[in-house]
DNA sequence: TACGTATTTAGCAATATGGCTAAATGTAGA
DNA sequence: TCTACATTTAGCCATATTGCTAAATACGTA
């Protein structure tokens, strides 16, 4: 039970299903998100850093830098059925579509990608 | 994304979790998930009303009981997933089970099921 | 070592949540 | 109508959540 409600808690703020939506696009460093989403860096940390403990991220310090990538290989209950529910979820929400232009926008700017 | 918000916070508590549950095992008069769980009636109250607003029970009264049902059949978006995911999450929930036993006896002693 | 950049941690304020009790509402029956 | 019972609504309180800024931490480079 405990794990379930981890999972819907991290889901149930539209903020942190944007940034699991945008993640679905691949590894994203925190200040790509910061960058994307205007919010204050500490305020995207702490989303990550939540949706992390639920199992539902995994980070990867290189240098100075933190990648997040979804877990979207984790064979833990449930994963895979909410990130099936992600896709679903942010693909018809125009807030998030906005944003992923946004980091489409930024990747091919940035080029490095 | 508003539809999607409604039913994860719906899930996001374990109380509502565990009233859900019950109703898994078929329609329920408020004053029974009381009995069971030895909540206060407005709260009971209220989390159904939250339920109902997140499409996931439908509420049917009969004189002066309200019973209430899951949306077990409702084709709206995600319902039917998040069913499939509760059955999930309390089968393994020891409070649950034990909520799902008092609710047997009860059936049995009232037998008016 | 010292500096610059990226990130996290700590702490604050406004709002939301989940429990309760008391009061209001709705229905059935004397 | 009055009473009894089931439920909902309103309002209170403690705690959790989510945004922020400031401070602390971690890393690479001069």
């Amino acid at each position: 039970m405990h794990d379930f409600i981890k999972l819907t808690k991290a889901f149930s703020d539209p903020t942190r299903v944007r940034i699991l939506g945008l993640l679905l696009e691949g590894e994203l460093c925190v200040c790509n998100i910061v960058e994307v989403t205007e919010f204050a860096q500490p305020t995207i940390s702490r989303h990550l850093k939540q949706c992390t403990d639920a199992g539902l991220t995994f980070a990867r310090k290189a240098g100075g830098w933190t990648h997040y990538r979804l877990a979207t290989d984790s064979t833990e209950k449930y994963i895979a059925e909410f990130i099936s529910l992600l896709k679903q979820a942010v693909e018809t929400d125009k807030t998030f579509l906005e944003l992923r232009s946004k980091l489409h926008a930024l990747k091919k700017a940035k080029n490095i990608f």
